[in-house]
DNA sequence: AATGAATGAGGTTTCATTCAT
DNA sequence: TATGAATGAAACCTCATTCAT
């Protein structure tokens, strides 16, 4: 093994730490402002709850705003990696039912996550365009659905793709609110019944 | 005149005077916190929105979190007040469709009122039972939502009760995050013919 | 005594306070900038030296470089108003003498000023035009000492003016850094020779 | 060759390296210093100016107030080999005069250096025996000056000495504030004749 | 009841310096 | 020697709340 090699790996190791590191202030963050709120979380709290010294946590990321950023950018990453691909072709029942499905199995799996998006997409002190920018990469993904529902014979398809996405947002925030007691499985049958048949 | 009507009087008039400033202070305060924020609205800022001194809103309410409180509880009693004589009796098509259209009308007039109030529906830092207190009040009324489903043969009435709160709640967040674009009147007649055929 | 001018006598006893204050304020931080430094001294430490609480300096100054300018204007204020009447008219021997020895005064009666205003006048670090906007209160001056200069014959007056005031500068800054073993007073003199004979 | 001399080679190419790496982060953190202010500088910004690790200064220098004490210093090395040579001799006009004339060539080649020299020399946060050790270099250089001044028949030499230098500095501080507008050969100029004839 | 100056805890952020690699 | 992540003291500033007038 040459020297070069050592050196690489050594860097490796490093540039890994790093991104673990990032990761764990990430995850730390999301847990914090999920359940205490933006504004109830200082950045003592998220380094001391992560480990790490205060000053340590600017060494990632810029500033609290950019900390938040990155929590919602990240996520946001893998979601539309895990829905993208529902979407190569038309529509028909069978992968309505998935998408469908698959929101359901989003939300219960990240409902830290989700219950920050949801939180800051009605603050009005974000940006304008950070919500917007966010919402524009679905456009897709709406106008698809779009043409599904016309292909039911749904009058006014536009209309109705939006109470949908507003139905999966509305049945989201009610169950991430009080998860034990929302239920989420029965509604997500209706929803397969009603859209899907 | 007697005396003691004079003192009545001017008791009432300061008391209307007190009544008019706290109800001044209230809306200043729903302005800015639904705009802004609750976090990025200062007390100093409500007080001189409203023309009045930093300390006097202190005469008023306790503190910040008393004054967002009594504005989710004033906002929430002229709500009931609203809505429970559409529920007096037994529920049918007809009121069902009221109650629907008179949602709507609500969301519409006092957007203000609920983006603030689904702000906080959604965030975590509020005492836990300051929500659930109003949850509960509207308990009845999902109640008897439920019985006109069972009523018309739904299946699992009380999920669909949920899904269809929750569709509302997704509705109204959509429409109050960018009332411009959102087909809201669409959107009304289509639930109305969900429901009330 | 009306109720009104009780009123009005306690407002100006309030402003009257905080006129005061807001000098102390200055005074102490006058005496902090010019021996510790503006970078030397903290915010807490101004307010601690003057015996308020860290946040009421706040309540006057909107920032520490708010608080440093208002030295400096309010310090130049003052002199220019001192300087201003040297200057009505056409500039002879005797007027000159006056406003040389009038600025050596001024030097040694407000030595805090003067090295914090110097220190300043060479600091990269401030807005461009600070600095520049008191410079151009003084072009009239200068333009009245070129007169003069003229009218004694000096070739190049405008330089004369430049070295004359430099001259000033120079001596001011040396007396300043070593009060004690600087022979202000003789260097007075000689200048007082060489300008005004 | 030896290895001997292989080695001492290496050594001395190592020390050239050390040097000359010092001499990068003296030169960077001048640049720096001299525009944005010492304080206005951090460690991060000069070394990621001067193209090395952060950590890497700490090698050369051991803290920041060192690494400003080297580069007035080393400034003040050359400054005087410089000046030395005009004065082993009793001074007489022409030396007068090429010394006045080298005083502003140091100025202009070097204006970086000199402002930062001039905003240390007001500054009072520096420790008191650091400027001191700086002036004390140059007590001989006064005396022979008097002397010169006193075989001209001046009266009170030492202060015109005092009065002399404060007005170099004066000149040049002014020179530095603003070069594009400030007549410094005229200035050169005026102030040879007034002391070399 | 009204005022607004005073308070000080607490927030975000910077940065000189250290140290493991 | 070089690196750059880690540290934590300390800075500036905000703001809910109190209180003398």
């Amino acid at each position: 093994m040459t020297d070069q090699s050592v050196i690489k790996i050594m860097i490796s190791k490093r540039e890994t730490n790093k991104d673990e590191k990032r990761a764990l202030i990430i995850d730390t963050a999301l847990q914090l402002f999920s359940t205490e709120g933006y504004f109830g979380t200082s950045m003592s709290k998220i380094a001391s709850t992560a480990g790490i010294a205060k000053g340590s946590t600017y060494n990632y990321f810029a500033s609290k705003e950019d900390l938040l950023k990155a929590i919602i950018n990240d996520g946001f990453k893998h979601l539309t990696e895990s829905v993208d691909y529902l979407f190569v072709n038309f529509i028909d029942d069978k992968s309505m039912e998935k998408y469908i499905r698959h929101s359901f199995k989003l939300i219960m799996d990240k409902p830290n996550y989700w219950r920050l998006f949801f939180a800051l997409a009605i603050q009005p002190w974000l940006p304008k365009h950070f919500m917007a920018d966010i919402m524009q990469k679905m456009e897709p993904m709406f106008a698809k659905i779009a043409e599904y529902f016309a292909s039911k014979g749904f009058l006014n398809p536009m209309a109705q793709v939006m109470l949908f996405v507003s139905t999966l947002d509305g049945v989201s925030i009610s169950y991430l609110t009080e998860p034990e007691n929302y239920p989420i499985n029965d509604i997500c049958e209706i929803l397969v019944e009603r859209y899907c048949k």
